[in-house]
DNA sequence: GTCTATATGATGATAGAC
DNA sequence: GTCTATCATCATATAGAC
């Protein structure tokens, strides 16, 4: 690669990183390509030279959004899996999704929050990279059962989404300053392992 | 009440329900008063007959998005606070909070989805409503450590959230075509007071 | 109550200078 | 690679006829 097209590479990811913050803050609509262009130092005229287009800008960021965090808790589950127990890799995936979303939380928390508002094009370019990485939760959940660990009833399909829901919604009120990640994964894991209810003989309801 | 203004009542919950709607599905910004009217049947002027302008029309529609799973789910709790258990009333909330947020998911989603992006003004206005839904779930949840139900370290705040955000998640990929919201709330319940894991000697991790 | 017409400004995108 | 200038279209909001 010469010095010519490194820079332009920085310069594209310059301009996603303000892309993301933006599209996560006002939605799709919400942002304009002056607003964008301004924050990375640049006329609004002069991302046509980077991009094709505003819904080229937004498909990059929401591929790049599933991509980081499917990355990260891949490599963690894979390492994993043949040494560690089903729970103890579950609490990694946990922890490494916290971590990914809060860290690049701004590809991340844009992808969820206007997936559905971008146009239909973007979002079918969009939805193998989702169903790839709602199928890496699918097979951690599945070892409770094959390996008998699993309550009777569980849905796998109802957890996955139960607990993904969860934690997506943690970027909108978590507050580094009061918390760490790792303690609320150890606390979003005990709830989804073991429930908030102490086993015994409460069983009344 | 006359004719007149309970006709107008009816164009203004008739202009509501199409906001709702279009706020969900395209955020805040994405809604224009063309887009609005023209599915009320009416053109964008006459609007402002009813609302002094766009934010008077999202500031309604956040608020009666809390108010209705609130009253729902508030409801249903304080007439079984004194008969049921602590796990009851749980299971109980979460039916509530699910059919609530399901059957008048237009404007309880439109407000999850865009309360972030609408002017910190109308965010604010919204706040007490949120807190106070917020506060009803957080009630539900000490009842289980006031009587001794609860699992030690459980976190009533995370879970709460962790709760929360996974129920809101629900409208994204629940399909009522291939379940009920009945069945799904037990599952859910199942979740957040017992976990997926079969009690025993499993605890390795 | 709803209409038309309009004011004022922002939007995505393009063309061509440098 | 970035700029300026521009186009056509859209936005919210207002005024006044009916």
């Amino acid at each position: 690669m010469n010095t010519a097209s490194e820079r332009a590479s920085v310069t594209r990811r310059r301009i996603l990183d303000v892309a993301a913050r933006q599209f996560r803050a006002l939605g799709y609509a919400g942002v304009g390509l002056r607003g964008i262009a301004a924050e990375a130092g640049m006329k609004a005229g002069s991302l046509y030279y980077h991009f094709d287009s505003k819904e080229d800008i937004v498909a990059a960021v929401l591929e790049i959004g599933i991509d980081l965090v499917h990355d990260a808790v891949a490599e963690a589950v894979r390492s994993a899996e043949g040494t560690q127990s089903a729970e103890a890799v579950l609490r990694t995936a946990i922890t490494r999704h916290l971590y990914a979303f809060f860290k690049w939380s701004d590809y991340t928390s844009a992808n969820v929050r206007i997936f559905g508002q971008v146009p239909e094009g973007i979002r079918d370019a969009n939805l193998p990279a989702r169903r790839r990485y709602e199928k890496l939760w699918d097979e951690i959940l599945e070892r409770f059962q094959s390996e008998g660990l699993a309550r009777e009833g569980i849905d796998v399909h109802a957890t996955r989404s139960f607990l993904l829901g969860a934690m997506n919604a943690m970027p909108e009120w978590f507050d580094s300053e009061r918390g760490d990640i790792d303690t609320l994964a150890r606390k979003y894991a005990d709830i989804v392992l073991h429930g908030i209810v102490e086993p015994g003989d409460e069983r009344t309801a």
